[in-house]
DNA sequence: GGTCGGCGAGACATCGTTGTCTCATTCGGG
DNA sequence: CCCGAATGAGACAACGATGTCTCGCCGACC
């Protein structure tokens, strides 16, 4: 009878992408146990909140890891972290956005160790000759969390089929709308 | 002594990007004026939002009418367009996330209108062969408005200048990452 | 100079959400 | 079979945000 914290983590995760201004209870009926219970295990909604951005850490951590971007090309590595990080995708759109409504507050450290890794990630590519140096890997690492938040929501509205999902951003990201002629 | 409400709007805009649950009275004072003369002006939440909405529609429009997508290579329409967009790209990055939130309830149909122009765009830019025809008219614009929204974020952030704002979200979404050889 | 309309400030009731509590129930282990 | 821990449902007060109101003020217009 024990609640799955895990579990209860996933569903609020897939509501609040939808809808960041759910309330507890919409959460808590969402998962399908009571309030109280909800609060047994999340003390509030900002621990709740909280327990969301450390999931999100983990299970991007744990793509950046599965993706061995150092191994092969860094193109290669970008299509496999995508591949990766597309199960967590709703839950990664829910916390750019939320992010933003921190001013300034407090950001937990797990963004700057992400950032960084997934910043040298490009900043390889650029020194190996394979991504353009006059884009900032700053602005691509933003750029890859846009787009995978962008392309999550067109998902969930039905403008880009599912299956899509990692062609769209990977190829839009690598190599962007204009046509090559050569190619 | 009479309050402009453009003007009111605009601050609400820029307060509302940054913080969207702000306080009636947090817009209310960040416009320097009453909560009351707020209420006065906007009967509430809702209607400063659709207000809000309707700005951005209007904005967004003019931007549109002042790039002449048709004009010219589709290419250089883009850039046009997102010169005229940028002033507006706070406000625009607030309500495409504020639209996620509105669950199927009802959409402005300005945005229809809005996404069909610029998805037609794409399509003539596909259909004279400077675009690729794999990413669909209908992601590129999501990436478009995407992609506005983030860059948006990360100049207030300060993680990219604001002079590469035009730049960086063309150069991005028309070229990609990829480095051409050939180039 | 007087009047009138709009504004700011504050008070007030209301509503929704939140956090905490109690109590009955149920599931699982001893 | 019994006991205990955990859950669900509901009640409750507290808090913040909202919407409405009044009052005093000031500037504009006549």
């Amino acid at each position: 009878m024990t609640v799955d914290c895990e579990q209860v983590l996933r569903t609020a995760a897939a509501l609040l992408s939808r809808k960041a201004t759910a309330t507890m209870d919409e959460v808590a009926k969402s998962a399908g146990i009571g309030r109280a219970t909800l609060h047994r295990h999340f003390a509030g909604r900002d621990a709740l909140v909280k327990a969301l951005e450390e999931l999100g850490i983990r299970e991007f951590e744990a793509a950046l890891d599965a993706a061995r971007l150092d191994e092969g090309s860094a193109e290669d590595g970008l299509r496999r972290l995508v591949a990766r990080i597309e199960p967590a995708a709703g839950l990664l759109a829910f916390l750019v956005t939320e992010n933003q409504l921190f001013e300034g507050a407090h950001v937990n450290e797990g963004w700057g160790r992400l950032d960084a890794r997934v910043s040298a990630h490009f900043r390889r590519g650029q020194q190996q000759g394979e991504f353009r140096i006059d884009l900032t890997p700053a602005w691509l690492t933003e750029a890859l969390y846009g787009l995978i938040g962008t392309c999550a929501w067109a998902v969930q509205d039905g403008r880009v089929a599912a299956k899509d999902f990692q062609y769209m951003i990977v190829e839009l990201l690598l190599g962007g709308a204009r046509r090559n002629v050569e190619q």
